[in-house]
DNA sequence: TATGAATGAGGATTCATTCAT
DNA sequence: TATGAATGAATCCTCATTCAT
């Protein structure tokens, strides 16, 4: 009988989880953030989601806000952190890093839920200016200064044509927005489907043809 | 009658038609969308902003998801058949073609209010299926269309080399959805700045250079 | 038939009484203040006391608090100007004076809801320094003010002893304090109860005698 | 080695009993319910206060009422007991014996911390009928029924006037209530100040002569 | 048509209370 | 006993929408 009784799991109202709750909360968040919008997210979902009441949300984040800007910064840090490290270390030609740069980002970002971040800032940064200087600051800046700085090198090195680096640095990118903000907008609706990894070689040849020196084609012009 | 009309009233000269009030509404609604979003705006300040009363816009409009989609769809409906038009009548070399596009794109839409609409179809696609469809198939599909078009001329003319136009057609767009987005969100708090000028242009000469045909006939050039 | 109809009538979902509103609605808020206690009356119940949806409240306060505080100071605001009048023009004898200040006391404000309002202070003034200030600046200051100037014309007058007036002003006020706070809490629960006016007699009677000049001057009455 | 941990411990000499808990827990809510309010205490600021954790709250009171209503009774109880046997014994004048409870009222209530409980009775009368009642059976009562006992024994003495000797019971008192929701209101807010000594010193002169019988001065009138 | 006062459903936030540890 | 993480009912407040004027 009492036997039975053990078998008989009285199921815990609750577990407590202290340690892994903050981390499971702002995935749940950064989901419905990405799919629903900021504002058109409920907190109750957001608990929901992320198998906790609502109250516990209050528990370690003082408030939406606060929770929208772990969300981010937390879906930040650690993608920065490891381009960074991959772009100081890498010894080669500029172009192999600029391959290195688009897919290691398809690769840690645009392929996993962080890739709807860009769509958050761009969504909210008028509204959050702390979360756009926060961005600006850490990501689209260092970013694109890698960038200037790979496409400086190729033209030292007389890999890269001479080109205005810092709005070129832009169009560098420009392809990785489009993905990010595709996959997580319209990509549902649409029924053909973009390959982004197509995209981002096609775009990698765009970029290896078009920063060709002249020289190659000096001789004949 | 009409004369003494014009003598007497000290109106101003052509005093806001109510056949105008729509428009002011969409375009007041238009600015504070992008502004703030769609959940994040209220009535209330469309209204103010528009020179009406709350009440007033629900004679013209049935609830804000209405208004939201009269929005976008008034802004884009001019650009889209101007661009189509602009296209449909061209003859000329393809990357011509490419450079009146995106030029033509900027002038009409990028540097215009409506580059906000992207950034609101990208936020709120989700949210609103029936919009995500509506700019798939009315503004996304017909433009890359259009470009593939464009791309697959030059092929066969032999301006342009081989390439997978469905994928660079979407490289081709790249970037002017960087500029519309950047310049309605994260603009306003990057003291540096970015042309969108002269990276329309930048991108422009990588895309020549870009799609340029092999260099087997580079002596023929 | 026409008279059928007025009978039928329609039954609005509400009347538009601008103007009268928020007195209606700081009337209804004083009453459950005063009962409840601020953090324990629900705004829902000011609403329904007063009339009108949760929502109106809205429309002519911010905020519970600023209901509070309105609440307070429209309470106090026309008995202060009355007193404030009544000692200006006085001219008699300063216990006279002090009876009448009493009495008119009783009437303005201890038989009437404003009553509640000492209460109030009393239990939130730790919690809202500002409404503390107000009533320090507004109506404690000058009432005890009030109250010095005739204890000290008395004085001058040889009506009075000679008395600390700034502390006994505190005695003439005490009784008054304790008939508001006891009608508005303990009152309804005391089967015996006890009669404001009586107390207020007998306490001037008190202070007829308690405040006579030295018995020196006994044989001379 | 074990030996030198019992001479080790820099504890202190007499360890926290956990009998003493409660009290603990009553003084610190005594405070922060007095400073407060009822409704806006929080029990985790008690539990804070008193240093020990949420959880242990509820080992010792069922609930926040049942805290509250500790609070209030303790706080009483042996003032109560103390104010009986003093007044029971005395052996003096009535005079002497006003002017001794009302002292001793101030040195064992009025200048300590449970002098906050009038405010505290007065705010939350209505909203806790058994304490209203508790407080009106064992406080009120008791006191004013003590101070008519005195009253009238001056009066049959021919050391007191007659009075309504129920009323002016009430008026003996008004000061105390003054001065205890003074020191725990508005006091902190008035740079003047109020010393609660001198008004009561100067309410028994007051209370000296309005009791005076008339007789003194019977035969000048 | 035009207005804006009034409405009330919806959602963020607080905090007394419970309970696994 | 003691703890404090977890819960969820309760309440303030917002704002899309309605409707008397």
């Amino acid at each position: 009988m009492m036997a039975s009784q053990s078998t008989a799991k009285p199921e815990p109202r609750w577990v407590r989880r202290k340690d892994a709750r903050p981390e499971e909360i702002t995935a749940a968040a950064l989901t419905l953030f990405v799919q629903r919008g900021y504002a058109n997210t409920r907190l109750e979902d957001v608990a929901r989601l992320s198998g906790v009441s609502k109250g516990t949300l209050y528990l370690y984040f003082a408030n939406k806000e606060d929770l929208f800007k772990a969300v981010v910064r937390e879906g930040l840090v650690s993608p920065i952190a490891e381009v960074r490290g991959l772009i100081d270390q890498y010894e080669g030609s500029a172009f192999d890093l600029l391959r290195m740069v688009l897919h290691g980002w398809w690769q840690r970002i645009g392929s996993t839920p962080v890739s709807g971040i860009p769509k958050l800032i761009l969504a909210e940064a008028r509204n959050f200016p702390e979360i756009a200087k926060f961005y600006l600051d850490e990501v689209v800046r260092p970013g694109l200064e890698a960038i200037v700085g790979i496409i400086e090198r190729g033209i030292r090195a007389g890999e890269f044509r001479s080109v205005d680096s810092r709005h070129v640095a832009h169009l560098v990118f420009a392809p990785t927005l489009l993905i990010a903000c595709w996959c997580n907008s319209l990509a549902p609706f649409d029924p053909q489907g973009m390959e982004p990894l197509r995209v981002i070689d096609e775009h990698l040849e765009m970029l290896r043809r078009g920063l060709a020196p002249e020289s190659t084609s000096s001789q004949d012009r």
